[in-house]
DNA sequence: ATGGCTTCATAGTGAAGA
């Protein structure tokens, strides 16, 4: 069972791409963040014929997320219980005994910004939430946009943004706090190649010159680290023509 | 260099992303 994870700012820009990366990659589960489009204008014929049974929740210009299933998707839920938010950045549902849960975190824009604030207040809610969740569904994989670059290694040039959104501690310390219920990073229960970045800027050249950041993750529970076969970030997906700014990353698990 | 690109909502520019 593939699961892919997948920031492709705008979908409407960006559903060719897509398309053309369900059709190569046949993923069982993509999650989708930065939809950028209301429930009206989600393409659902087009990704049905593609094959794939979707759940979505968006708004016009900014969030968005949807999960893309080739199996039928279940107990879908939309946001963080009791937490209020206007912004649509939480999707859930369970595939074939899998919780799936699709996050699009906030950018917090700053340190000093009102948003850096909203950031980690939204990810300690993140976090009482699924430390509740995990009682329900043992099976939970946590995927999605998270920007955070967990470590310096995450990092083209840890010094340069060393404090900076997306690497403060405090923001570094809400993403431990989500290992600490019990999570592994996916990406780091495999080898992998050296300066293997998800997200670079579309100014200064930054993808030609890998001056990137790993922000986008999959997390998985304790129950399917053992299942956990590989994990991919899939940089031939940035080398399109108008490209998402993020890469899409994969884990591949095994399912009895 | 507080910029650089890209998208969206707009019909000028400005906000936001990361």
């Amino acid at each position: 069972m593939m699961i892919a994870t997948w920031n492709v700012n705008s979908l409407k820009v960006r559903l060719p791409h897509v398309l053309a990366w369900l059709a190569h990659m046949q993923p069982d589960v993509l999650c989708l963040q930065e939809t950028k489009l209301e429930d009206a204008k989600f393409p659902l014929a087009e990704l049905n014929a593609a094959g794939y049974q979707c759940a979505f929740s968006g708004q016009k210009t900014y969030n968005g997320v949807a999960i893309l299933s080739k199996q039928p998707l279940q107990e879908i839920s939309h946001g963080i219980p009791g937490f209020e938010d206007a912004q649509k950045r939480v999707l859930a549902a369970t595939v074939n005994g899998v919780r799936i849960v699709n996050v699009y975190v906030p950018n917090g824009q700053s340190v000093d910004s009102d948003k850096y604030q909203y950031k980690l207040a939204w990810f300690k809610a993140l976090t009482h939430w699924l430390e509740m969740e995990l009682k329900t569904y043992p099976k939970l994989i946590l995927l999605g946009d998270y920007n955070v670059a967990p470590e310096d290694r995450d990092v083209h040039d840890p010094k340069a943004w060393e404090g900076q959104v997306l690497c403060s501690e405090p923001e570094r310390a809400a993403f431990q706090a989500l290992i600490q219920l019990g999570f592994q990073d996916s990406f780091r229960l495999f080898e992998q190649p050296e300066k293997m970045f998800s997200w670079w800027d579309y100014r200064m050249q930054a993808f030609r010159r890998n001056l990137g950041l790993r922000i986008d993750h999959i997390l998985v529970s304790a129950a399917l680290a053992p299942a956990c076969k590989a994990v991919h970030i899939d940089k031939e997906a940035r080398k399109a023509e108008r490209p998402s700014d993020h890469a899409p990353a994969m884990l591949e698990l095994e399912t009895t």
